[in-house]
RNA sequence: GGCGAGAUAGCUCAGUUGGUUAGAGCGCAUGAUUCAUAAUCAUGAGGUCCGGGGAUCAUUCCCCCGUCUCGCUACCA
């Protein structure tokens, strides 16, 4: 095993688009705060970085909206998010972001090192480009109507009313939300990292290498590596982001995914002058914090390019997490299905530990997990007061009560005391193994141990009865009992900042080394402690019934939301209207169009001839479900070629906001080709 | 559609390189206890280890076929 001089910690960049919730917590920033503040407690030389990442289309889009600059929304998330991380007591080194300075700086000079190199190669290819605005566009700046189903406000790269991804040449009728004028192909040229040239290396490097990496993260790897690897776009057309900085880049970007990884790289060189030790030496391991989402770019991308730059350090480890829903529903922003960390914080002021100590004891290490109200309440009321908080104010209580906050002499023990002293250090190990393996779930369950273990220690002991019998006794017992509450210090730190803190100075003694933890002498006799408050007070339902209804408020919000989002359509004449023949018809056959996720073949009964209609519906109906149901068809559709398939008209299905889809059929069964009108 | 990961007690998760009674925490039940925020301690009940096949003396664990969830990917329509 390798011996490392110092540690790098790099931990996900949130995108300034959104506020941070207890998803972006769980999978990535409380269980790198965690491993940061245990590798500080060691001593050894250790930074955690992490920023804003401000550049994307996302931001430009969602400026564009709110008819503010972009500069402005990552303003404001940054802020937003920096502060809340603070309050929060993720104690990052620096919190940097990628609109500033020093990141264009790096960035670019990244960019060139690998342009004077050779290691880009050059493409022209065509894009939409918007003569009125005098700009390429972005997938996401080009509507149109969808090829599929009709939807007139299609984006570029996807119909958010069917779900399909699209291509912008796709769409019927593109036009730039811009201008709106109707765009025009034109060539432009990009930049490609070859990442098939790294492949090779690639492969030995993680798949012979790095063998001990998770099994989500070495499996996505494999995946990407078997499948074979293209080479990538480094740049977009676009006039939010770093420029990039070759002569004739004019109006060009360097891509999000190449630029934002950089940003560890700038935002160490903002902190520290001395940053090339940390990136550079082969001493210094470095560690990624993210989420499954990020596996490819942290594994494979971000490696190819140091790879290519050539004087970087590699990932020691890339301990990705799964996914945190919410009270069994995805977190979402846009739909603002989250626990916000700045209104958390607002909402339970002073109590990080707690949301802390819930979502460590619940992260998704293996696989998606659930976070509940419910769940929250019962980890603070069960375990961090019944037993941890319980715990310490009971060895105060008793300690004031019989030695005046004086720390007894510890006399002779007897072989449960000692198995007790033992099983401290134990436990410090069984912490500290988890932590390296980046088990945090384990580690925080372990260190609750310590507080089981007092619990015990106390009711086996029972000094409040041999304290009428053998006071002496009582001082070993109560020595014991404030050693442990000491070691909890030291053992919590990493998980409960905020607590121990506290616990400190009720006793009276310095933040301890990790290398202190499972010691038996940390609170001298004579020693004094202060009074004690409650370390953690109970959550009522009340406040559990809070943040429920908020949620459930939210939940009545994003449908009433999706009932007003489908704007009424201009009006028809009658004539028009009549022009449509859509009548009644039963599905005589259905079957799945073989390779195709959405698409059924039906033949269908239309009361006028017996005809095909390819529908994107499989995945809501299973075809033999469907078979014999009534349905309404627009009947004198134009046909169309869907898969090879001529399809003849359309089925009509009403579509909730989640985008499920209903059949619109008769109420009562009527014949087939009835007219409705 | 391709690929990756997951599916184990009411809940959240361990685990088994296949081997007699599958574990933990929380919840639940019962008992003990009172120093402690009705907090603690002990004991106990709870499981077709996603479904179906197969290989094996034996499998929750291996192989095959499915189902569900999540992620990545694809000019899938």
């Amino acid at each position: 095993m390798k011996n490392f001089k110092r540690y790098l910690i790099t931990s996900a960049l949130p995108y300034a688009n959104g506020p941070i919730h207890i998803g972006h917590l769980a999978g990535v920033y409380v269980p790198s705060d965690i491993y940061t503040r245990y590798l500080r407690m060691k001593g050894v030389d250790v930074i955690s970085i992490c920023g804003s990442d401000e550049h994307g289309v996302p931001i430009t889009l969602k400026a564009r909206k709110e008819g503010v600059s972009p500069q402005e929304i990552v303003d404001r998330y940054h802020s937003l998010n920096k502060k809340a991380f603070e309050d929060f007591g993720i104690a990052f080194n620096i919190y940097s972001r990628t609109s500033n300075k020093v990141h264009y700086e790096t960035a670019s000079e990244f960019f060139l090192n690998l342009y004077k190199k050779g290691e880009f190669t050059e493409k022209t290819s065509e894009q939409y480009f918007d003569e009125e605005a005098g700009c390429f566009l972005a997938d996401r700046y080009i509507m149109g109507t969808c090829p599929y189903c009709g939807n007139e406000n299609a984006y570029g790269d996807q119909c958010e009313k069917c779900g399909t991804s699209l291509s912008p040449n796709d769409l019927i009728n593109p036009h730039s939300t811009i201008s709106g004028s109707k765009p025009v192909l034109r060539e432009t040229l990009h930049w490609y990292l070859p990442l098939d040239k790294y492949e090779g290396w690639l492969k030995k490097w993680i798949l012979k290498d790095h063998k001990e990496w998770k099994v989500n993260v070495y499996g996505q790897c494999k995946s990407w590596l078997d499948q074979g690897l293209q080479p990538r776009a480094v740049s977009r057309d676009l006039d939010w982001g770093v420029p990039v900085p070759v002569e004739g880049a004019k109006g060009k970007v360097l891509y999000v995914w190449f630029d934002a990884p950089i940003g560890y790289i700038s935002a160490t060189k903002e902190l520290t002058p001395d940053w090339e030790k940390y990136w550079k030496d082969p001493e210094t391991k470095m560690i990624h914090f993210i989420g499954k989402d990020n596996i490819v770019f942290h594994c494979i991308i971000f490696p190819a390019m140091l790879k290519a730059e050539g004087s970087f350090i590699l990932p020691e480890n890339v301990p990705a997490n799964e996914f945190l829903n919410l009270e069994n529903e995805k977190i979402s922003t846009s739909r603002n299905w989250a626990v916000w960390l700045h209104e958390y914080l607002e909402d339970f002021p002073g109590k990080q530990d707690v949301l802390r100590y819930a979502l460590c004891s619940n992260a998704p290490e293996t696989k998606d997990n659930d976070f509940t109200w419910k769940d929250f309440q019962a980890r603070n009321n069960n375990e961090l007061v019944a037993i941890l908080g319980n715990f310490v104010n009971r060895t105060f209580v008793l300690t004031n009560n019989y030695y005046n906050g004086e720390v007894p002499e510890r006399g002779i023990t007897d072989e449960n005391d000692n198995v007790v002293l033992a099983e401290m250090s134990r436990i410090k190990e069984n912490v500290e193994t988890s932590l390296e393996a980046f088990r945090f779930r384990e580690a925080i369950k372990e260190a609750m141990n310590l507080a089981r273990l007092g619990n015990k220690y106390l009711a086996d002991s029972e000094p409040w009865k041999v304290i009428k019998t053998d006071p002496e006794r009582v001082k070993t017992i109560m020595n014991i009992a404030l050693q442990i509450t000491t070691n909890l210090t030291i053992i919590f730190e990493p998980f409960l900042p905020f607590s121990m803190n506290k616990l400190r100075a009720w006793l009276n003694c310095d933040q301890l080394k990790w290398s202190d933890a499972g010691r038996t002498n940390l609170l001298m006799p004579g020693h004094i402690i202060n009074k004690s408050e409650l370390l953690f007070e109970k959550i009522e339902d009340e406040e559990i019934d809070n943040q429920i209804n908020k949620l459930l408020a939210t939940k009545k919000a994003n449908e009433a939301t999706s009932a007003k989002t489908a704007p009424s359509k201009d009006i028809v004449s009658f004539d028009d209207f009549t022009k449509i023949d859509i009548r009644t018809a039963t599905i005589l056959e259905a079957e799945k169009v073989p390779k195709t996720t959405k698409l059924l073949k039906l033949k269908i009964d239309t009361g006028l001839d017996i005809r095909t209609i390819v529908s994107g519906i499989a995945e809501y109906f299973e075809p033999e479900a469907i078979i014999g149901k009534q349905i309404s068809i627009v009947a004198n559709l134009e046909p169309r070629k869907i898969k090879g398939i001529e399809s003849k008209g359309m089925i009509l299905m009403a579509e909730d906001m989640d985008g499920k889809l209903v059949i619109v059929s008769p109420a009562e069964k009527v014949g087939n080709g009835s007219i409705i009108k």
